[in-house]
RNA sequence: GCUCCCUUCGUCUAUCGGUUAGGACACCAGAUUUUCAAUUUGGUAAGACGGGUUCGACUCCCGUAGGGAGCGCCA
């Protein structure tokens, strides 16, 4: 059997089709997600196809409310694929059947190797310190001499010498001796397929152009190359992207933070910020930082991508967050926080709040609370003074604000307002400031205590448009309460 | 243990043999300001180490160190 040495890396001239093939044992991974991504956009860039493949041939691990769970944070993303995902377990008998014809062409053989057997080579294997190739007996075997009543595996009959080379956009060309690459299982005794075997044969029928992954299947694309092979299937393109890595290097985990993409949502991060901070870990278009998705679209690709893992940086997706937050118009944004609220704990209860306060109110709120905010439910957060009854509770810094003098501004300033004949800021802050001119007292001196009396905090939006969202009767109340 | 991959400011990255090694986040200082932000000006900060190749290496080669991934009848 020859090596592939001269194989080219998949031909550019077919139409290109990626594809995203998670497996439903759990929620979408932020690495994932990336991987999605990566595969979206270069779909999307090349006018290609981006397909979605759910691989649930590990029975017991795999569950519907998974695939439910990955598909919506995909949708969350915004990242469409084209026609319906394939359930890879629905294709068992094609599998099998692919199977067979390796065997009936003698590229595949019967193994009557036992687990215990298995186990035992493994064992040994260890005991001595050298990687496990499992060298089946049965390779060469007359098959009439197989153990009556055991259901054989059956293994690719691969080539023993030579070497087989992946050539791939982002990890360049990669030599595995075939010696290291024992005979893989494609069908497993109870004629189920083995996931290197199930994903050629996929991909193979799928049509897929580049296969984009995480480097973690790096070897695995050893192995499916040479089914590849042993079918005379054209090769796919091969990108095998780096791994997403905590913020010490280690690969990402729970105390790292949050590795699911739901749990970004319920952070209060927005999909295109999460779209444009994925994107540029491992991948860069000179010193842009800052791009939509379209010019992402534009500039996307694969081969592009960077070998070396990236370390997640929640600083500067907090940064780009605070970017989209206030790039988006009001309606999006509103939209966003109500989508945030339904997700996150306890978020009902404050979305029935604003509800009643009514959400005209946080509309109108937007435009200052957007600048101050990093994620929603910093801004959730910042527009808690619109949702508070009176009397306010005052937190530290603002109840020491509301001394003896403060207390007795605010008395004055209250029959002020209500003069005021158009409730709107610049009215609001010309009152405000006559009046500290007058007293000769500094804005600040004024302006803060009565920012204590009306949020019952010592930080705010800018206070006259804090007065203008609550509208006057509500704000005077507020300011009578503490005047003194 | 074996195989493979990686290594530029704290972090994400630009550079594709000749640059004062650039940008962004973070950090520090100033400006602005009714608070906090936002904005803005400036600053600190990097080629893991050791050998080669070359007139010239961050860039090419080798080695060392550190890090990562993979080594199933899991996916």
């Amino acid at each position: 059997m020859p090596d592939n040495t001269k194989t080219p890396p998949g031909s550019s001239r077919r139409p290109v089709v990626t594809r995203f093939a998670p497996s439903p044992t759990g929620t979408l991974h932020i690495g994932g997600a990336r991987t999605a991504l990566f595969n979206w956009l270069y779909a999307r860039h090349t006018g290609g196809k981006f397909l979605l493949r759910i691989e649930d041939t590990d029975r017991e691990r795999s569950k519907p409310e998974h695939v439910a769970a990955i598909l919506d944070s995909l949708k969350w993303l915004e990242l469409d694929w084209d026609g319906d995902p394939l359930f890879q377990f629905a294709r068992a008998d094609r599998h099998r059947a692919v199977g067979e014809e390796l065997l009936a062409a003698g590229k595949a053989y019967r193994c009557y190797l036992s687990a215990e057997q298995l186990a035992d080579m493994r064992a040994r294997a260890e005991a001595e310190k050298r990687p496990l190739t499992v060298e089946s007996p049965w390779r060469d075997a007359d098959p009439a001499t197989a153990p009556a009543g055991v259901k054989p595996a059956i293994r690719l009959r691969t080539a023993r010498s030579g070497e087989t080379v992946v050539n791939d956009l982002v990890q360049g060309r990669v030599v595995f001796p075939n010696k290291d690459l024992d005979d893989m299982i494609i069908l497993r005794s109870d004629g189920a397929p083995t996931y290197n075997f199930a994903v050629v044969v996929d991909d193979h029928d799928m049509d897929v152009s580049h296969v984009i992954r995480g480097v973690d299947h790096l070897t695995n694309t050893a192995r499916q190359t040479l089914v590849n092979l042993a079918m005379g299937w054209e090769l796919p393109a091969f990108a095998h992207i780096p791994l997403v890595h905590g913020s010490d290097g280690a690969k990402l985990s729970k105390r790292h933070g949050a590795q699911g993409t739901d749990e970004y949502r319920s952070m209060g991060y927005l999909p295109a910020a999460l779209r444009n901070y994925l994107a540029r870990l491992g991948w860069s278009h000179g010193d842009d930082e800052i791009f939509s998705t379209e010019q992402a679209v534009a500039w996307f690709d694969v081969a592009q991508v960077g070998k070396s893992p990236a370390r997640f940086d929640f600083a500067k997706l907090g940064d780009l967050n605070g970017h989209y937050i206030r790039q988006a118009d009001d309606a999006e944004l509103l939209g966003r926080i109500q989508d945030f609220l339904k997700h996150a704990e306890g978020g009902p209860e404050v979305a029935d709040a604003f509800a009643a306060a009514g959400w005209d109110k946080l509309s109108a709120a937007l435009p200052g609370l957007r600048e101050r905010a990093k994620t929603l439910p910093e801004l959730v957060d910042g527009a808690g003074f619109i949702i508070q009854s009176r009397p306010l509770a005052m937190d530290e810094k603002a109840s020491k604000l509301l001394d003896a003098d403060a207390k007795v501004a605010l008395a004055d300033l209250a029959p002020l307002f209500k003069a005021v004949t158009e409730w709107a800021p610049a009215p609001l802050e010309a009152a405000l400031r006559s009046y500290a001119e007058a007293k000769g007292l500094k804005l600040g001196k004024v302006a803060q205590p009565l920012r204590a009396a009306l949020t019952g905090r010592a930080v705010s939006p800018p206070v006259f448009d804090v007065m203008a969202v609550l509208g006057k009767t509500e704000a005077l109340a507020r300011i009578r309460d503490q005047a003194g």
